[in-house]
DNA sequence: GCCAACGTTGGC
DNA sequence: GCCAACGTTGGC
């Protein structure tokens, strides 16, 4: 199990749209970029990630669920391209801002900084409780 | 809206 | 297989 972060610009698919898919959750599609694509088909279901509204706001906005493994992108014929689904689960009762981030020193090496362009993202355990921490989430969800 | 960073494409 | 041109992302 891991963790991952994922990016979305709020006006194309937001956070309030995601938590408005409820369990039935969503498919992640439109990535085109072999890093991003390969981080979603490590995933398992289960695996947590923050969601991050990109461009504006830029900031870390809640926590999402993988609900079903890579799958072709639906939004595409080209097979190169898979997605997985994903659900809400949480929301930052804080959202944690890219500033806050970049002036951690606990979190200089997470993607987040280091790759900037790359829009799925892996996360470590302890950047996750960190960013949990960050956000006053007192009992953050752990996958194990 | 600008532009730096960086991933992808395509000519050779 | 190299690398210049091009396109896209995303912070500012």
């Amino acid at each position: 199990m891991a963790y991952w972060l994922f990016k979305s610009e709020p006006f194309k698919w937001s956070w309030q749209m995601q938590k408005d898919q409820g369990e039935a959750g969503e498919e992640w599609d439109g990535v085109r970029n072999y890093q991003a694509r390969n981080n979603m088909r490590a995933m398992e279901i289960g695996d947590l990630g923050f969601f991050y509204h990109s461009n504006k706001g830029k900031e870390v906005v809640g926590i999402v669920a993988v609900s079903a493994l890579a799958h072709p992108d639906s939004t595409t014929d080209d097979e190169r391209w898979e997605c997985v689904d994903i659900k809400a689960v949480a929301d930052m009762p804080e959202p944690v801002t890219l500033a806050d981030v970049k002036a951690n020193e606990k979190l200089a090496d997470m993607a987040l900084v280091t790759s900037m362009r790359l829009s799925v993202q892996p996360v470590k355990k302890d950047e996750w409780l960190e960013v949990c921490r960050m956000g006053g989430l007192s009992d953050p969800p752990t996958n194990g």
